[in-house]
DNA sequence: GTGATTTCTTGATATTTGTCAAGAGCGGGG
DNA sequence: CCCCGCTCTTGACAAATATCAAGAAATCAC
């Protein structure tokens, strides 16, 4: 069993061996450098990449500011969802904040799969049905918290950002600024 | 065609003429009195309902405060995804705003569809992408707009609903108080 | 190592938004 | 028609957060 079929297994639960084997030759090995580009806004989404190793940061312009959407971590699919499944522009940059390997499927490939894994689509269900719960409860921390209380979540949740990424990143995607993060920060410190 | 079958094709696009009839005979209609409640947060969620009239509205109590989620309106389903389609508690309560009429499909009945409706789990799929993506858009609202520009955007793509829906709650969905918002409507008015 | 970049922190200040309190408007029930 | 409850607005003020500018700290390339 190669590594990324452990992954996929973590992350889709029970497959048969044959099954992994199969899902595993459709994707394709790449690595990027850091401050390589895996997406770009506007531009076609044709493919999803699983993250073996590295860091990669998700953001989109707005009044010529980045804002960072999210930064995704090995063991997790990165992609524009939408531009992927729907076959319209990206709407998201992907650049690698470190040096990453990731495994991409194309499109067609990825059509594929509902014939080599017959309950593909409950996978997928459920897959996106916990992506769309994540997204309503961050919208709900942005309803309900300030950005203290949103940094402290975060914190206690994801603590092992705090050592690899840029905190500039976290603070953008939290909804804050650098500065109000890094005083934030420093009260919660000791 | 009954009405719930007209919308049912309005949402998911061609159907046959035996497949919406299929559909439609697993929904039940039910009549909901202003300040009934659909679903209540911590709750088994075993439903969905399509919203045929009325206005209902999505909410979850934080820290002692009802934080409206979502206002949802005639020709939308509504429940809480992760409870329908995981089987865990639900994390919002769903009252009527208004009178309201709703058919309402069990899940059982739901798991049915696949087999009555070859396409099911396409349309399920592009169903469960579009809710992604407007939670994506809805946060990035949030991490790159003020109050002011977050009310104005919303302003001008559902003005329908500042005549229908009491302006607290819309105020609430936005993210920012009854007085915040009051007071940015007034600036934007004129 | 050392200098150059980048990132992070800090302070001063401005702006935005929230809180509390009061009053105005409005609609439904008797 | 009038009262009551609910919603919305307004004002005064407080708190949270952003902005701008500068310096400190960390990181990177050589």
């Amino acid at each position: 069993m190669t590594e990324l079929e452990q992954q996929i297994k973590t992350y889709f639960g029970v497959l048969r061996p044959e099954e992994l084997q199969n899902i595993g030759a459709l994707f394709k090995p790449s690595m990027l450098k850091k401050g390589d580009f895996l997406l770009q806004e506007g531009r076609r989404c044709d493919k999803m990449s699983f993250i073996q190793s590295g860091l990669l940061r998700i953001y989109a312009l707005a009044d010529g500011k980045e804002i960072t959407q999210w930064i995704s971590t090995p063991g997790y699919f990165v992609t524009d969802l939408a531009g992927f499944m729907l076959e319209s522009p990206s709407r998201w940059t992907v650049q690698a904040l470190t040096d990453a390997e990731v495994f991409t499927i194309s499109r067609d490939n990825y059509k594929t799969l509902t014939e080599l894994v017959p309950r593909w689509n409950e996978l997928e269900k459920l897959f996106l049905v916990k992506c769309f719960t994540i997204m309503e409860d961050r919208i709900f921390s942005h309803l309900s918290k300030t950005a203290e209380e949103r940094y402290q979540f975060f914190f206690d949740h994801h603590r092992e950002f705090f050592n690899q990424v840029p905190l500039q990143y976290i603070a953008s995607m939290l909804g804050m600024t650098a500065e109000t993060f890094s005083r934030v920060r420093k009260k919660q410190l000791p």
